[in-house]
DNA sequence: CCAGGGATCCCCT
DNA sequence: GGGGATCCCTGGC
């Protein structure tokens, strides 16, 4: 019942629909954009929401853009990642699978480290609190969430 | 801790 | 068609 795609597709949350890793980008509170990535076939709404990435490369545009230079504020939070990367809205709807502006890809080998993926239930949702729906690199600093949540 | 920010969508006129 | 509640938050007290 969280999901933007609960009440059916509108204007807004179209790019949800799409075929998986479609970007979904959308603005709220007034101040900041959410990048999620479709997930599921096309026609059903559903995607992850990315709450935030440990910086590796251009580390310096993303002091620029996000008007600090503690790392680990960089991109510890959705918003926050969202402007560390200017993701804004031109990018809802790509494809994050091909050779657009906008792509995931595989980590770096040498950035590959041994780690465990937590699940814990989400953050900022007001509706079935209960549901183990966020998953995380356990213990890392860049985690965003309270200490409890990171584990 | 909490105000602020603005888009969106509900739901009732 | 419009008022108002709500929103997967952030920065600055």
């Amino acid at each position: 019942a969280a999901c933007h795609a609960f009440r059916g597709p509108t204007p807004r949350n179209a790019s949800v629909f799409l075929e998986p890793g479609h970007a979904y980008v959308y603005f709220i509170y007034g101040s900041c954009y959410m990048m999620n990535v479709s997930a599921e076939p096309e026609g059903i709404g559903a995607a992850v929401l990315l709450r935030a990435l440990e910086p590796f490369e251009g580390i310096d545009l993303m002091e620029r853009h996000r008007h600090t230079t503690r790392l680990l504020d960089l991109a510890r939070g959705p918003g926050r990642l969202a402007g560390a990367m200017q993701i804004d809205r031109r990018l809802d709807g790509v494809d994050l699978c091909g050779s657009g502006p906008l792509w995931l890809g595989a980590t770096d080998p040498e950035r590959r480290r041994a780690s465990r993926v937590g699940k814990s239930v989400r953050i900022g949702v007001t509706k079935e609190l209960d549901r183990v729906l966020r998953f995380y690199e356990r213990g890392s600093a860049f985690v965003s969430g309270p200490m409890r949540l990171r584990a």
